[in-house]
DNA sequence: GCGGCCATCCAAACCGCTTTGGATTTCGCT
DNA sequence: AGCGAAATCCAAAGCGGTTTGGATGGCCGC
């Protein structure tokens, strides 16, 4: 635990070659255990500790993953990036891979993975919430950097390695519990569906009304931000209009929040006048969990979903030539205490 | 912007030594502006960068600047941490820097610093949410590794460098508000304790309370980390009790919405029955701004402080010589929907 | 005409590690 | 004994930059 020698100084102490310490310290097998003992007891006695900068050089691999965040992404996604990032990096550390992040702004998106390919800043990239029509993955194949996507690149979904849940399902699924329930009138508060996630969501909830003989209403559909006011607003327009909705989807416990709360201004119950679906992202600072959850939801943890890539990331880099394999992972519908069954429609009913 | 030449490839092309070319793009003033140019333009042509991990070599600086993130605190901080890491990102890049983060359990923290320090792995750390009887200082000191305090050690302000908001002071103010409007039962949802932020803001609501006469009442007083069901359970709990409080202090909007909705949720409206102030971290995800924001809070940008140490710290590292200085920010206390005059206590007061 | 001073440029050392290509010794086996 | 294989260990060559300590040549002043 002293100041902190170097190789030389190390490989001196113990009248032994630079060649034996570091094969002793990185497990060849050409040491004696012997030597290897007395080399290991030495190093710690020293408090050696390899210079990260020249390992790189010398083995030509950065040992670090990118991961680069336009200004875009971290204003929405911001919690759920960090979700993600949190199960990545532990994946990352579990393997001896630093990770660095780069906060630019949309312009400079294109340069920053030029310059972490250029500089070999990184052994490989993250692409985050992949949009309908995505090019990051082009570059980073020019660039030849390796990546998996978290989320899927429409019409890439063969060539590249990627993570992601089931969207179009999930939201199907939560559509179809709600007609089952007796709901009609349902409204979708999604995310932006430039993004490719929002867009299956969204083919989701279609189609489950197609199903049914239903054709959405545009009346009843928002894309944005998923803010906690913006689920907030539009649930009380909607709620306020002469047609209201008696059931909301939504895309991110935020903005059920949001909802919720707009459904108690409007003096209305949540489960029981107006129900909820919500995608939950399983944030550590959401918890909707508990005997009953608040609310009904399908749920897809984000930071498994790191941890998953991050292992995909890893192993790809060190077998380059392997296929492209991926994982497809279906949400939980879990039922909570924002569903119930939609409110008889005749207005002037009847109690009990 | 061909493949990637190194430099001894470029001074080839160049007939000129590497010694030269390095000069000639590092800015050094021993070369002619010719010979500059021509540099310039043939490495741009090649598309040349230097490899970061040799030039840090080199250099012995590692340009990067490490965030070590225990679970305990991404559990709870997570939003707030990562809008204060998009704030130094930016400072950051705009210095050439690196960002790394490292997610350890708690029990590896001191580990994680001793590698980066050891390892060389950055120039200098960034300090997250000290806690009360904070240790890390000490230990990065001993290891010689710059760093700058989010957050302020008690104990320690005259000897780190550090960035706060003067929370103490914010509480007090958010308190005297809620008293000027006619409050006298108040209640405080802060955040944990033990760290060093929510212990002065309970000071300054204690301190408040007490200029006034008052005592703070226990049973309106609660602690813990700040997701929306605290919020939402104890806010309900206390407003069922005998004596409810008629306005709250809460740490934190998530927390808030919490406390919103358990209002709604009896019947109450907030802003009328009931008052919040927050605090607010204007984090991008949950803006509460607008005409008038939704919640009444004392507002500082995490971002900022963000990259407000960033850049103490990018100083600190090119002059370790120069003396510790601070930031201490004011929080601004803005008028929102969710404050008003506290109601009149008599039970079963006729209308308007 | 000559020493001195810039202005330019370069060869080589160095940063701290990994890895190649032997050298040396030991040992089993015929 | 003799010999090749196996076990150990080492000197030195990278990795791709930066930086030190000169070389070289032109120009000025005396």
């Amino acid at each position: 635990m002293s100041k902190g020698v170097n190789l030389k100084e190390l490989s001196q102490r113990l009248n032994l070659s630079q060649t034996t310490v570091s094969r002793a310290l990185n497990g060849y097998p050409e040491v004696s255990a012997e030597t290897r003992r007395r080399v290991a007891e030495m190093a710690d006695r020293l408090g050696y500790a390899p210079n990260s900068q020249a390992r790189r050089l010398a083995t030509g691999r950065s040992m670090a993953i990118g991961h680069v965040i336009p200004r875009s992404i971290h204003e929405m996604m911001n919690p759920i990036f960090l979700e993600f990032i949190a199960g990545a990096g532990e994946t990352y550390s579990r393997h001896g891979y630093d990770m660095t992040l780069t906060v630019v702004d949309d312009t400079h998106e294109e340069d920053a993975y030029r310059q972490i390919a250029s500089r070999k800043k990184a052994d490989g990239v993250i692409i985050h919430s992949p949009a309908n029509e995505e090019r990051r993955h082009l570059l980073l194949r020019e660039l030849n950097l390796p990546f998996v996507v978290h989320g899927r690149i429409p019409g890439a979904e063969a060539e590249t390695t990627w993570v992601d849940m089931k969207n179009r399902r999930a939201f199907e699924r939560a559509t179809n519990l709600l007609l089952d329930l007796g709901h009609t009138r349902i409204a979708l508060l999604n995310g932006l569906e430039h993004m490719d996630f929002a867009h299956r969501r969204r083919r989701g909830f279609e189609d489950a009304l197609a199903a049914r003989g239903l054709a959405p209403d545009p009346a009843l559909m928002r894309r944005a931000d998923m803010t906690e006011p913006y689920g907030c607003e539009n649930a009380m327009a909607m709620l306020g209009s002469d047609n209201p909705p008696t059931a909301f989807l939504v895309s991110s416990m935020i903005s059920a929040i949001g909802v919720a709360r707009a459904v108690g201004q409007c003096g209305l119950k949540v489960g029981k006048d107006v129900s909820i679906i919500t995608h939950d992202d399983a944030l550590s600072f959401l918890p909707n969990c508990g005997e009953v959850p608040i609310f009904t939801c399908t749920r897809s943890s984000v930071r498994y979903a790191g941890e998953k890539a991050a292992e995909l990331l890893l192993a790809m880099i060190a077998d380059p030539t392997a296929k492209p394999s991926s994982l497809h992972m279906d949400a939980e519908l879990i039922i909570g205490q924002s569903t119930g069954p939609a409110p008889s429609p005749g207005p002037g009913k009847a109690a009990s």
